[in-house]
DNA sequence: GCCCTCACGC
DNA sequence: GACGTACGTGAGGGCA
């Protein structure tokens, strides 16, 4: 077997990869997206290619050979943008470390090491495979030099030999240099001769084979024109063949053998990836995050005990309670970690539920905890009857508030960020899926115990940084009280009316039928009106209905279209009822029955506190923050959420207009705060401003259309994403925002700052001092830049909301307290509170919870609480 | 198992 | 001028 040689053209991947990915940056604020993609890129080459013999060739100067024969040479490239040129260093650092011969040379390209070392290699008759991005580079291909084009994307190439370069460009590689002669290059401003194209060149190539046959043959060039074009210009496309011609002879010091890949150095593309924060990449180089590696960290020495003794006990200890299941509902504790001054304990399932030692130092509210992820030791010790008070730090909330847009919050990638700390990731060590499994203990107790000890090791580095921003107040007083608030809605769950939903789903179950007979009689054949697919051929295709809308994968049928296509058959309002109901069925009366707990009878959500960009909360398993109101039809299923107790009623109290009553205040508009203090419909406001009307001649189209513009300024959408709401042209959209934003000039120059302040700052903050990071604001790609632009605008918003409601959640849950209340709060639905309520206390109560939510926070216009209750959810409207 | 489309809420 | 365009969760289909 011959060697193999992998040469890279280092600038053009570099290239490559700083315009295809956005623009990330790590703590440090050094952008690494070029970085990130290199290393792909070379992880991918070293993995697929197996190289014996590899470099990475990158430009050296400014200037080379070729500006002597053209000044102009290169002359129309831009600048390298500073945010690239940053990374190059990085680069060369990680070719290093992973020991890959690197080379540039004064006065040479890339390409021109490249050539040289290609033409050698074959002259001993290796194999050679050269990327790049840059198809000059094809003129090197050869019997035995493959060239390997990077498509777009970063990871995907389309490799060229002999026979694939002369199918796709019906080009010997010898003409590449030809044809750039003839056409030029206008990245590269090589002249080449004017007016002389890709299908020009082509052709003369194919009759004279080369660029010197072409003048040899000039008379025989049909096309007057033409001929005298190349002739006028023939020293210029001489020079252009020249310019383009890669030099095989470049004097290099070195020899092939200087190639051989070396064995990479770990521990030091470990140490550079940490600091780059790949934390992705460190996992494919080391799936244990080093564990193999030189740095290993000194075996955390945990002991296994049989009972806990209160000699290993101390404050504060970091606790970790295991269990493998995603949801911690009743779920199997596999063991439980304690790490402290004293040393680090992993207690066994039958420890923790037996020992009264730890029990009373679980409940006693002087012994500090520090935990990661609150909520879910809380909620799961509760389900065994033990209560966990003194929980003084959450690691992973911590984690979420430093940066709610990283990538993970998971322990093993963030102990991956200091230095000599590796905690394996649960998957790894439990398997996923159908292969998830408890290991032995001794592999289980080193697990959780490295887990409690990273989290008591990290938690002062994560202290210093919440203090550096400003957010301790926001985990201890708001997040962390807010963790065990949520621990114990979720615990007491929602209590469901089982046969209410069976009634329900029984008459939804006839009515689909029908509608399906109805349907598949229409349509004159069976088919699965579920499947997309199959619906939309038979709507666009046997049934001959204009498809509007197409997806990636083929017809659209989503409601706004069949809406469009109402009247064109009645076939289409029967199966947008189908969806209708058939969504109600599965995901509402089906869902919600699987989810009802076999011990308590009731709903036990779960909320995910560490999780959205904006600070709000999102609950799963099931998702009780989904639950139909807009249609009568599905609204019905909240007649199914009934109090647990009997004598009690479901009382909810929601914010009115809250986002938009933040940006009266975070903006200062004097006429949004005028509007809201003088307790006008906003709506109606909206319109009478965008459509300059007096309030009795708005309409209730204009106040619709008002409405869509005010849900646009909430949620940041698009002009586009308006236009798509009230079905009209962007430009009509656009020029309504527009006509916002000068009836409300303080909104304005509040959206303009707030783009301007993540531009400086690279995030933006909430009232509270919520983060979020907005690298993209600076992308040279347009889409990226506007969403990152539109986010900076509604974050702010949006995330000040979430934080008052969940102030108001915390004092709430003080008020109660104090009112020595049986009511108890059940849900949040973003700008909503759910509780029940005793028959007796409704009144009193109602008065509590409008007066603490409306108080949660003094700002410049009035909050505005709506109190209702009733027998079921539905009634509490 | 994973991705796509669709649909529900705020 | 093109990019694909609030945030979430879940169900079902279709492909590997």
């Amino acid at each position: 077997m011959a060697d193999k040689l992998v040469l890279v053209d280092g600038n053009s991947v570099a290239y490559r990869a700083f315009f295809a990915l956005p623009l990330l940056n790590n703590e440090k604020g050094v952008y690494t997206n070029a970085v990130y993609g290199f290393t792909t890129m070379l992880l991918k080459i070293l993995e697929e290619e197996e190289p014996a013999h590899m470099l990475i060739a990158f430009d050296a100067g400014k200037t080379t050979f070729r500006h002597e024969t053209y000044k102009e040479y290169k002359g129309t490239r831009q600048k390298t943008p500073p945010e690239l040129a940053e990374q190059l260093p990085l680069m060369r650092d990680l070719v290093k470390a992973f020991n890959i011969a690197y080379e540039e040379v004064e006065n040479y390209e890339a390409d021109d090491i490249i050539g040289t070392l290609a033409k050698r290699a074959e002259k001993e008759g290796w194999e050679t495979k050269i990327f790049t991005g840059d198809k000059d580079l094809l003129q090197l291909v050869d019997e035995k030099i493959h060239v390997a084009l990077l498509r777009k994307g970063i990871t995907n190439v389309d490799t060229y030999d002999l026979k694939q370069l002369q199918e796709k460009y019906g080009l010997k590689p010898s003409q590449i240099i030809d044809m750039k002669g003839l056409m030029g290059d206008s990245s590269d401003n090589i002249p080449g001769v004017p007016g002389i194209g890709e299908k020009t060149a082509l052709k003369l190539l194919a009759a004279h084979d080369t660029l010197e046959g072409v003048y040899e043959n000039i008379e025989s060039v049909s096309g007057k024109k033409m001929k005298e074009k190349l002739v006028e210009n023939e020293q210029q496309a001489v020079m252009s063949k020249k310019l383009a011609t890669i030099l095989t002879e470049v004097p290099l010091k070195m020899t092939l053998e200087d190639l051989s890949l070396g064995e990479r150095n770990t521990p030091a593309l470990l140490e550079l990836f940490r600091d780059l924060e790949f934390s992705s990449l460190i996992d494919r180089i080391d799936p244990d995050g080093g564990a193999a590696g030189e740095e290993q960290l000194e075996d955390v020495e945990v002991q296994v005990i049989d009972d806990l003794d209160p000699s290993m006990l101390a404050t504060p200890s970091a606790l970790v309670i295991e269990s493998l299941e995603e949801n911690y509902h009743n779920a199997t504790i596999v063991g439980g970690a304690l790490a402290n001054e004293t040393g680090v304990y992993f207690l066994s399932p039958e420890v923790l539920a037996k020992s009264s030692t730890f029990k009373e130092w679980a409940k006693d509210e002087s012994q500090e905890k520090i935990v990661f992820n609150a909520k879910r030791a809380v909620v799961g010790l509760a389900w065994q009857d033990i209560p966990l008070e003194g929980v003084i730090f959450d690691g992973q909330m911590a984690s979420y508030l430093i940066d709610p847009g990283a990538a993970s919050h998971e322990m093993a990638d963030i102990a991956k960020r200091k230095k000599g700390m590796q905690v394996q990731r649960d998957e790894t060590v439990y398997g996923k899926g159908k292969k998830m499994h408890v290991p032995e203990e001794a592999v289980l107790a080193q697990h959780v115990g490295r887990k409690a000890a990273a989290v008591l090791e990290l938690k002062p580095d994560l202290e210093k940084e919440l203090q550096e921003n400003e957010q301790l107040e926001l985990l201890t007083e708001l997040e962390m009280p807010l963790s065990i608030i949520l621990g114990r809605m979720e615990r007491h769950g929602v209590a469901i009316d089982k046969e209410e939903l069976e009634k329900i789903g029984e008459g939804l179950t006839e009515r689909l039928q029908e509608i399906e007979t109805k349907i598949h009689d229409m349509a004159g054949t069976v088919f699965n009106i579920n499947s997309p697919k199959q619906l939309g051929e038979i709507l666009f295709e046997k049934m001959d209905l204009p498809p509007l809308k197409k997806t990636k994968t083929g017809y659209s049928t989503s409601a706004d279209v069949l809406e469009k296509l109402q009247d064109q058959h009645e076939i289409i309002p029967e199966i947008l009822l189908y969806r209708q109901l058939s969504k109600l069925n599965s995901t509402y009366i089906e869902g919600l029955i699987k989810a009802i707990h076999n011990k308590t009878g009731k709903i036990h959500t779960m909320f995910n506190q560490a999780l959205t960009q904006t600070g709000r909360l999102s609950s799963t398993e099931p998702n009780l923050q989904n639950i139909p109101i807009r249609l009568e039809e599905g609204r019905r299923i909240r007649h199914a959420f009934v109090p647990s107790k009997d004598n009690s009623y479901i009382l909810a109290a929601d914010y009115s207009q809250i986002e938009l009553r933040v940006l009266a205040h975070i903006s200062g508009d004097e006429n949004l705060i005028e509007a809201f203090r003088h307790g006008m419909d906003i709506h109606t406001k909206t319109a009478m401003d965008v459509f300059e009307v007096e309030e009795a001649k708005v309409t209730s189209a204009m106040r619709r259309t008002a409405k869509a513009v005010n849900f646009g300024i909430v949620y940041g959408i698009s002009d586009y994403g308006l236009s798509q709401s009230l079905g009209i042209t962007r430009k009509q959209a656009q020029s309504f925002i527009d006509k916002y934003l000068e009836s409300y000039p303080g909104v304005s120059e509040y959206m303009d700052s707030s783009i301007e302040e993540a531009r400086e700052k690279g995030y933006v903050t909430t009232m509270m001092n919520r983060r979020r990071y907005l690298p993209e604001i600076t992308s040279r790609n347009f889409n990226l830049r506007s969403f990152a632009e539109r986010t900076a605008m509604n974050t702010p918003i949006q995330g000040s909301a979430a934080d008052i409601i969940k102030k108001a959640m915390v004092d709430m849950d003080k008020a109660m307290d104090k009112e020595k209340t049986k009511a108890v709060m059940l849900l949040q639905v973003h700008d909503e509170l759910i509780f029940e309520v005793p028959e007796n206390e409704v009144e009193s109560f109602s008065e509590v919870v409008k007066k603490v939510m409306e108080s949660a926070i003094e700002i410049d216009v009035p909050l505005i609480a709506d109190v209702d209750y009733g027998k079921t959810w539905y009634d509490a409207k």
